[in-house]
RNA sequence: GGGCGGUUAGCUCAGUUGGCUAGAGCGCGUCUUUGACGUAGACGAGGUCAGAGGUUCAAAUCCUCUACCGCCCACCA
C-alpha cells in the first residue's frame, strides 16, 4: 500500500477487514478441553449482546462493539487466546411485531394460520432480511469470531433451554397458574412486568354509590336505618363494575366501621357483595372505599386471594366485554362500555362525582396500547431459589460491576423478584416444550416433551397435546453465556465463566440479573467474571434518542462519513460506566484527524526509513550530530536486557537512544503504555482514548517527530511507531493496521503482534529535554505577545551561562523559531525571557521591547499572586507541621524560584526604562 | 413513597485514594505555505467547579442541607 496524503478509511475498512477474517485470527487459538490452569488463564471470552438478526444497528450497537472489540484486540496483542462470540437475536417479540404488521398490510391476520405456518413463514421473513446487521458489525471492525455465531434459535441453544426448562420442571419450579398478567389487547399477548411502561397521563376519578343492603347483627343501630345509606366508591374503571366481589374500606377508616361485614348492592347488576376491610384501601384517597375487581386489576386480585373472593372475569382476550358484563354490555370494547356504564349510572341516580386526576397507565412498550390486567392461564417460574442463588454470589463478590453501585441494585432487585411468567402467545419463538393431555384447558395433566415439532404426541397410548405458547425470549437469552461457549456439564472449559460481560445498562434487570440466576442454577457457577454497563447514547443535546422524536443516529452513516475507527474513537470519548451521555459528532471528527494525524507521522517517519535505506548507510543516521549532545545519557540497548526478557519480548528491532529528545519519547511512551494497561484493566475507555491521543499528538508528532527532522535516529523512530501502532490498535484498527502493511519493514498483520513492551531511557536525559521544552515554549509564549507589527518575526537567541541551550542550539533554533541561537558573549541585549534558572535573550530592537514594558508588568503582577499564594501557604504552621514533606518542599522550592523570577523580571523592567 | 445519578470553559464531557497554576475535544481570537499532516502548526482568551454550611494544614473531590435536571422501582381505587 502506499501513503497518500490523507488518509482514507473507505480505501482501506473493506480489504482490511476482508484479510483479517481470512487469516483465522478472529478464532480463538484452538484450547484443549482437557485443559489446566495456564490454559484457563489465557483464554479470555467475551460475547457480544445479539443484534436483532434482521434489524439494523443503532448507535448503542456501535457503542458496545467499540468496546468489546477493543478489550478483545487489547487481550489478544497481549498474547491472550480470545473469543468474541458474535450472536443474532431472533428478537421474539419485535420481530414478531414488525411480521405482523406485514401481514396486516397484505390483509391477513395471524388467527388465519397455524402456530406452526407461522413459525415457518417468519423464519423465511427473517432469513431473507438477515445479513445486513452481519455486515454492519463488520463494518463496525469487531474482530469476532464468525464461525461461531450464534442464533438465538440455534439447535444447540433450543436443547441447552429444554433441558434447563426440564430440571426446574423436576425441581418444582415451574407451575401453571391462573393469575393475572400484562396483556396486551393489541398484540394478544401476555408480558413480563419488565416489558410494561407506566406513563403518569390525566385520567377520572367516578364516585359511584353502592346502595347499604345490610350491616353485621352487632352493627345494627337503631336510631339509624341503615338502608337509607349508601357507600361510595371510587374508582378510575367503572367498566370493570359488573367484576366486583366486593368493597374494601380500610380497617381503621372510623367512616366505615358499622359497615364491615356488611352488603352492599351492585348498581345495575342487582347483585349484592360484602363490605371487607383490607389495608389496601387508603382512607385519605378519593373516599376511601374501593370496589374489588380480582380478574382485573393487580392489587385487587391480592385482595381477593387474601380474602379468599371469586374472579368473575369480564374482559375478554380481545378486549371487548365478556357475557358475564350482561346482555347489554358485552361485546363493546372497554372504552364504549365505560361510556355506557357512567350513563347508565348518571340515569339511575348513582354516579355522585367526577374528579380529574394524573395517575400511571400501563402501555405495551411496543405499540402503546393499554395494558389489560387479564386472568390467565400461564407458565410461572417460582423464583425463589434462582433469586437466592444469584444474590448469594453477588453478596461473595464473584461478579465485580462497573459501575460498582449496579451489585446493589441487583440485589435490592432480586430480594423483590415476583414469580416469571414466561409464557408468550406469539408462535415466533422457542416452543414451551409442554404438552397436555386434554384437547381443552380444563384441568389437564401436563407433560414434559421435547417434541415441539409435533402438535400432538402419544406417550403410554395417551395422546396429548402442545401447548401453543412460546418462552419468554428472556427465559433464552438468559443462557446466553452457557449456549455461547458450548458450556457441556462436567467438561473443563476455558472460556467459561465469560472473563467479562458488557452490556447497555438499561437492561441489568431484564438480561444480566436472569443470566447470573441462569447460569448460577445450570452450571453452578457464575456466567461472568465482571461485568461492564454502559450507559444510554444520548442525542447532542441530551435527549434520549427515538424513531418519534427524529433524532436517531446511524451509526454506520457516521462510519461512511468518517470511517470507522472515527466512529470508535469519537463514540468512546468522554464516556464513563453506567453514565448516559450526549453524543456529539465533533468527537468523531476528532477521531478522524487523530487517524489522519497518525498516517501522516507514518508517512514521514517511511519517508525518513527511505532516505536512510537510499544512502546505503549502515551506521545509525545522524548519530554523529546526535553525539555533539552532552546531555544524552547512557540510554541505550532496547533489545536483550534481562529485565525484559522475564515479561516477555518476543520481537523488537534493537535501538539506542541518542539524544535527550529520543530519551523523553521513550520514557513518555512507556509511561503511556503502562497507564493505558492500567486504564484497560479498570475500563477506563475514555481516559485510555485521551491518553493516546495526547502522546500521539501532543509528545510524538509535536515534539518529537519535530526534534528528529534534527537529529534522525531511524531504528528509534521505528520501534517508537511501531509502538504506537500497537497501543492504537484495540481502539482504531483499521488505520493502525493500513499502516502497519504500507511501512517497508513491518510483517504480517498488526492485529497478531506482541503488545510492545516497556522501552529504556535515560531519566536524566528525559528530564533535560522537559527543560528545553520550557524554554522553547517561552520563546514562542513571548514571540507571540510582542506588538502587533514584529510579532512574527524571526529574532536570534542569545545564551549567557546556559549549558542545556548551547548544547542543543540548533534543536532550540528549529523548534522555537528564532533565526539563530548564539552566546551573547558576556553582552547581554534584548529581551531577557522570564525563566528562572535560565540565562535567555531574544535578541529585539529596543523600540520593541519598550513596547514590551506592558506585558512584562502584568507577567510580574501574575508571578507575584502565585508567589503570595505560596508564601501565604508556608505562613502557616500547620501546613509546614502536617502536609507531607515533599509538598511543604515544593512550596519552599517555588517560592525561591519565583523570588528569583521576580527579581529577574524587574530589572528587565528597569533595563527597558533605561533603554527607552 | 423508595432508590440511583447528575450540576466543572460557549457546547459535549474528563478529573482515580483530598495535594503542583482545575483538564480535553469541538468552538472562539491572533499569527504561520517550517522536510509528514490546513483533517495542520504556534500562541492565546475563556471557570466563584449549582448554592449554603461543615470536616481538614489543604475540598471540584469527604460530610450535611437546599435548589434544579435526569433515570429506575413501587403505588396511584
Amino acid at each position: 500500500m502506499k501513503f497518500t496524503k490523507s488518509y482514507e478509511p473507505g480505501e482501506f475498512e473493506p480489504t482490511i477487514y476482508a484479510q483479517w477474517e481470512q487469516s483465522g485470527a478472529f478464532q480463538p487459538r484452538k484450547i484443549v478441553a482437557e485443559s489446566h490452569e495456564s490454559e484457563t488463564e489465557d483464554a479470555y471470552a467475551i460475547v457480544m449482546p445479539p443484534p436483532n438478526a434482521n434489524g439494523n444497528l443503532h448507535i448503542g450497537h456501535g457503542l458496545t462493539i467499540a468496546i468489546e472489540d477493543a478489550l478483545t484486540r487489547y487481550y489478544r496483542l497481549r498474547g491472550r487466546s480470545t473469543w468474541y462470540i458474535p450472536g443474532a437475536d431472533h428478537a421474539g417479540f419485535e420481530t414478531w411485531v414488525v411480521y405482523e404488521r406485514a401481514l396486516e398490510k397484505q390483509g391477513h391476520t395471524r388467527f388465519e394460520y397455524t402456530r406452526d405456518e407461522l413459525y415457518a413463514r417468519v423464519w423465511d421473513f427473517v432469513e431473507e432480511q438477515r445479513g445486513n446487521m452481519e455486515l454492519q458489525v463488520r463494518a463496525l471492525g469487531a474482530s469476532c469470531a464468525w464461525d461461531d455465531l450464534t442464533f438465538t434459535l440455534d439447535e444447540n441453544v433450543v436443547a441447552q433451554v429444554y433441558k434447563t426448562f426440564e430440571k426446574m420442571w423436576k425441581d418444582g419450579m415451574i407451575y401453571r397458574g391462573e393469575k393475572l398478567v400484562n396483556y396486551c389487547p393489541k398484540h394478544q399477548t401476555a408480558f413480563a412486568d419488565i416489558e410494561v411502561v407506566h406513563e403518569d397521563e390525566k385520567g377520572k376519578l367516578w364516585e359511584i354509590a353502592y346502595p347499604l343492603v345490610s350491616v353485621p347483627e352487632d352493627m345494627i343501630d337503631s336510631a339509624s336505618d341503615f338502608t337509607k345509606r349508601e357507600l361510595i366508591v371510587s374508582t378510575t374503571r367503572p367498566e370493570t363494575l359488573f367484576g366486583d366481589v366486593a368493597v374494601a374500606v380500610n380497617p381503621e377508616d372510623e367512616r366505615y366501621q358499622d359497615m364491615i361485614g356488611g352488603l352492599v348492592e351492585l348498581p345495575l347488576t342487582g347483585r349484592t357483595i360484602p363490605v371487607i376491610a383490607d389495608e389496601h384501601a387508603d382512607p385519605a384517597y378519593g373516599t376511601g372505599a374501593v370496589k374489588i375487581t380480582p380478574a382485573h386489576d393487580f392489587d385487587d386480585f391480592e385482595v381477593g386471594e387474601r380474602h379468599d373472593l371469586p374472579r368473575i372475569q369480564v374482559i375478554g382476550e380481545d378486549g371487548r366485554m365478556l357475557e358475564a358484563a350482561g346482555e347489554k354490555y358485552a361485546g363493546m370494547t372497554t372504552e364504549e362500555c365505560r361510556k355506557q356504564v357512567l350513563k347508565d349510572l348518571k340515569e339511575q341516580g348513582y354516579l355522585r362525582g367526577e374528579k380529574e386526576i394524573v395517575h400511571s397507565v400501563a402501555h405495551c412498550y411496543k405499540c402503546g396500547a393499554v395494558i389489560e390486567p387479564m386472568l390467565k392461564e400461564q407458565w410461572f417460574i417460582d423464583v425463589k431459589r434462582l433469586a437466592q442463588g444469584a444474590t448469594r454470589r453477588l453478596e461473595r463478590n464473584e461478579i465485580k460491576f462497573y459501575p460498582a453501585n449496579k451489585k446493589k441494585v441487583l440485589i435490592n432487585y432480586l430480594a423483590g423478584l415476583k414469580d416469571w411468567n414466561i409464557s408468550r402467545q406469539i408462535p415466533w419463538g422457542i416452543a414451551i416444550p409442554m404438552f397436555r393431555q386434554t384437547e381443552t384447558e380444563a384441568a389437564p395433566e401436563w407433560i414434559f416433551d421435547t417434541r415441539t415439532h409435533l402438535q400432538k404426541i402419544e406417550v403410554g397410548g395417551v395422546h396429548y397435546y402442545r401447548d401453543e405458547d412460546t418462552f419468554d425470549t428472556w427465559f433464552s437469552s438468559a443462557h446466553w453465556p452457557i449456549v455461547c461457549t458450548n458450556w457441556t456439564e462436567g467438561k473443563e472449559n476455558p472460556y467459561y465463566p465469560l472473563n467479562v460481560m458488557e452490556t447497555g445498562a438499561d437492561i441489568l434487570f431484564a438480561w444480566i440479573a436472569r443470566m447470573i440466576m441462569m447460569g448460577v442454577y445450570v452450571t453452578g457457577e457464575v456466567p461472568f467474571r465482571e461485568v461492564y454497563l454502559h450507559g444510554l447514547v444520548l442525542d447532542a443535546h441530551g435527549q434520549k434518542m427515538s424513531k418519534s422524536k427524529g433524532n436517531v443516529i446511524n451509526p454506520i452513516e457516521l462510519v461512511a462519513k468518517y470511517g470507522s475507527d472515527a466512529f470508535r474513537l469519537g463514540i468512546l470519548r468522554g464516556r464513563s460506566a453506567g453514565m448516559n451521555q450526549a453524543f456529539s459528532e465533533s468527537a468523531v471528527m476528532a477521531g478522524r484527524n487523530l487517524c489522519n494525524k497518525l498516517w501522516n507521522i507514518s508517512r514521514f517517519v517511511q519517508q525518513l526509513v527511505e532516505e536512510a535505506d537510499g544512502s546505503s548507510s549502515s551506521e545509525p543516521v545522524n548519530l554523529s550530530s546526535a553525539r555533539l549532545q552532552p546531555c544524552f545519557g547512557p540510554g541505550s540497548a532496547g533489545k536483550g536486557s534481562s529485565e525484559d526478557d522475564a515479561i516477555g519480548i518476543i520481537r523488537q528491532l534493537p535501538y539506542t537512544t541518542g539524544n535527550m529528545g529520543e530519551d523523553w519519547i521513550c520514557r513518555e511512551l512507556t509511561a503511556c503504555k503502562e497507564a493505558l494497561e492500567d486504564d484497560m484493566a479498570n475500563y477506563r475507555f475514555s481516559e485510555a482514548v485521551e491518553r493516546l491521543y495526547t502522546t500521539i499528538w501532543d509528545k510524538y508528532a509535536d515534539w518529537f517527530i519535530e526534534s528528529q527532522k534534527m537529529h534522525r535516529n531511524v531504528p528509534l523512530l521505528k520501534v517508537t511507531l511501531e509502538m504506537i501502532l500497537k497501543m492504537l490498535h484495540p481502539f482504531a484498527p483499521f488505520v493502525t493496521e493500513a499502516i502497519w502493511q504500507s511501512l517497508s519493514w513491518t510483517e504480517g498483520l498488526l492485529m497478531t503482534q506482541e503488545w510492545p513492551s516497556r522501552l529504556r531511557s535515560d531519566p536524566i536525559s528525559a528530564e533535560n529535554f522537559e527543560r528545553l521544552m520550557v524554554v522553547v515554549s517561552e520563546v514562542r509564549r513571548v514571540s507571540n505577545e510582542l506588538s502587533e507589527a514584529t510579532r512574527g518575526k524571526k529574532y536570534a537567541l542569545l545564551y549567557g551561562d546556559e549549558a542545556l541551550v548551547d548544547d542543543n542550539s540548533l534543536l532550540v533554533a528549529a523548534l522555537a523559531p528564532v533565526t539563530e541561537v548564539i552566546s551573547c558573549e558576556g553582552q547581554p541585549r534584548g529581551l531577557r525571557l522570564a525563566l528562572a534558572n535560565h540565562e535567555l535573550y531574544l535578541d529585539v530592537p529596543v523600540e520593541v521591547v519598550a513596547k514590551y514594558r506592558e506585558q512584562l508588568e502584568a507577567r510580574i503582577l501574575a508571578v507575584g499572586n502565585e508567589l503570595d499564594a505560596l508564601n501565604a501557604r508556608m505562613m502557616n504552621p500547620n501546613y509546614v507541621d502536617k502536609a507531607p514533606a515533599h509538598l511543604v518542599k515544593e512550596t519552599r522550592d517555588g517560592i525561591t524560584e519565583k523570588t528569583a523570577l521576580i527579581e529577574r523580571l524587574k530589572g528587565e523592567l528597569v533595563a527597558i526604562g533605561e533603554g527607552v
